[in-house]
DNA sequence: ATTATTTTTTAACATTTGTAAAATGTTGCC
DNA sequence: GGCAACATTTTACAAATGTTAAAAAATAAT
């Protein structure tokens, strides 16, 4: 397990000791395109790094199911309730491929936050990168229109728009199916 | 130094060893309404805790201004990018009351994350509360119309409903300030 | 290959929200 | 009190997006 870690950008700025620890509670798991890996409203007890494929998360509302997320590969990939507030949560976890995944239990990964500084200080900055990227999303919404936002996904997400429905994608991006239609029928 | 952290919130999950170190390097301030205590495009040194007063994040757009966070008593305060990247940052933080704070040097932070594992977990727990909210306001806002983000602002933040110009409120909800006056025209 | 299923696009129309400008309300100051 | 500056509401119109339904295209299954 050590040996397939060290080659997992998240863990590159870890010490030999504390990745031997990390890769004592690490167990490398897959599971097929369609698996819903993290279930909204249960406790889920893992957290996971995607090693291979991809990912959405998104919440089931009364007449819509809104995609919020994508990972792709080196993504870390949890229920935000289950890992912060040890409660059931608000997002479904789909793998949209075949995936590889990193699996370790968060009772594990707690026990380390609290007896190991190296790797309590590795936790906060996955939170810190979670947390930038998403007030980044926050704002650019704000800020850019349907059309930008679609521009900006494509330049920096080329795999995704390959290999993701575009009804996912549109929700992400925060319009309708019909609305993402119509700023690609114009901007090309 | 010491005893006032101590009645603030989000010093109160720690043991005494790690309240003094903190106390030690936390510094008491105040600023008058109008104060731009952080400023986007540059790495500011500082983190904050608001003691008493509220204060406001916004982002300057070509042709608006955008405010996408409000804080009151026992709100922590910083620039994003500073704190996790050591670079500029993109909001702007403006002081809306006088107001009481505690001053950190991000240096000193730093060095108790990299000496004190307690400090650290405590560290990581407040980029985990900030992400958990963030996320939920994405998620919000893509379920919810204005009028029920509006309604649900009010419900949630009685005091900055009083206590802050309504502008800033739309701007945060996402909308322009005559659509949120329709709503308040046709919700009551 | 053909059929069935799902995804994406297109169309017509309804609704919401934005823009710009004027009217009204509020606050603070002399 | 009255004026100036700023905040909020209202109005009329324009633009963008949503809704529904159907057609076209792409994908998967037998």
């Amino acid at each position: 397990m050590y040996s397939q870690l060290k080659n997992i950008d998240i863990f590159k700025p870890l010490t030999n000791e504390a990745l031997e620890r990390l890769a004592a509670v690490s167990k490398q798991v897959e599971h097929p395109k369609g698996t819903i890996l993290i279930h909204a409203d249960k406790t889920e007890p893992h957290f996971y790094i995607l090693e291979r494929g991809i990912a959405r998360a998104y919440s089931d509302g009364e007449n819509q199911q809104i995609t919020f997320w994508f990972g792709q590969s080196g993504a870390v990939l949890f229920s935000f309730n289950s890992y912060i507030n040890n409660g059931p949560g608000y997002e479904n976890i789909e793998l949209l491929e075949h995936c590889s995944l990193i699996q370790i239990k968060l009772t594990d990964l707690f026990l380390l936050y609290d007896k190991h500084l190296e790797i309590a200080n590795w936790g906060r900055k996955i939170a810190e990168q979670e947390l930038i990227a998403t007030e980044r999303r926050l704002i650019d919404r704000a800020f850019k229109g349907a059309a930008e936002l679609y521009q900006d996904f494509v330049d920096q997400s080329p795999e995704l728009i390959k290999r993701v429905a575009l009804k996912h994608i549109a929700s992400y991006l925060g319009v309708t199916q019909v609305t993402l239609s119509r700023i690609r029928a114009t901007h090309k």
